[in-house]
DNA sequence: GAAAATACCATAATATCCCATAATATCCCA
DNA sequence: TGGGATATTATGGGATATTATGGTATTTTC
């Protein structure tokens, strides 16, 4: 599967054509579909983001395994109905639809930062700030910042 | 599972290439991705690195037990947000990013540093001072500086 | 036919490849 | 075990390819 990581700033241009970092775009390009999946986080003012294949497991999954409760299929149906497939052009740009650039206040510049599996596309600005205060509150209860647990045998 | 081991400093040119040190290499080289991660460290002046594996069983962890806190998860977020995938050129040398390079201050020298499953990249003075430091604390307080079984999991 | 969406082309900046070399390490066989 | 032959490193530089980013042309859509 994917593996999303490390951050990038790309430009938004008047067509709101973005250009998607390379590294993320090497591994969507495998994928059955040469694009990505994006739908407005629920959390916040971001856009979650991932490949086809992602997608399709989920979709899978909630079709086959019973045990899921009410709330979390109709979450899930939710996401499905929010989601944009949004395509590669030549060049390896995608078009931001405007929902997404009103959902996540993007203007000019579109922040995409890798989560492992998925990643996210934010208002470098908002990124900022949410991400100092991440890091503010972890300090606070004294959360220790290192990737844990570390599964066994790595 | 990857096992890095000794100390070794080389050479940084003006393109930011670095040769990583043929053991750690080989042992990369084996891996679905050829190269290393690096993230900076949150402890200090100096980068933590490891193979992709390791990267990929923490992500499918993160992705599959849902036993963090909402902070754990943000938390471990933004460190995949930090890390950076930095492949092998034929020569097996990386491109050290410019992020990577003020976070640890490096100039024209990187020194290597295995620590079993991961390793450290650091400017080779501030390694110095460091381990001075260490060792100095160590006898003040008199622990014992045997090798004793490391807790799984660091 | 006008507006919007998409495809196509151009280009600077950057990253990567490819080759060269010197130093070191490893091999191999008398 | 010695010591030359061979392979592997670490390192450098020029050539080539890729990226991010524009703009223009062509196709859709209504």
């Amino acid at each position: 599967m994917a593996l999303f990581l490390s951050t990038t700033i790309n430009k938004m241009d008047s067509k709101c054509r973005v250009s998607v970092p390379s590294n993320f775009r090497n591994s969507l390009q495998k994928q059955s579909f040469k694009g990505l999946i994006a739908f407005p986080s629920y959390k916040g003012s971001n856009i979650d983001a991932c490949g086809i294949d992602r997608m399709e497991r989920i979709s899978d999954d909630l079709d086959n395994n019973n045990e899921y409760s009410q709330e979390e299929f109709d979450l899930i149906s939710l996401y499905f109905g929010e989601a944009e497939q949004l395509p590669f052009d030549k060049e390896g740009r995608i078009v931001m639809p405007k929902k997404l650039i009103e959902h996540a206040l993007i203007k000019n510049e579109v922040l995409f930062v890798g989560l492992g599996p998925t990643f996210q596309m934010w208002n470098p600005e908002k990124y900022k700030k949410i991400k100092e205060l991440t890091i503010k509150r972890a300090s606070e209860k004294k959360l220790n910042p290192r990737l844990k647990p570390i599964p066994k045998g790595v």
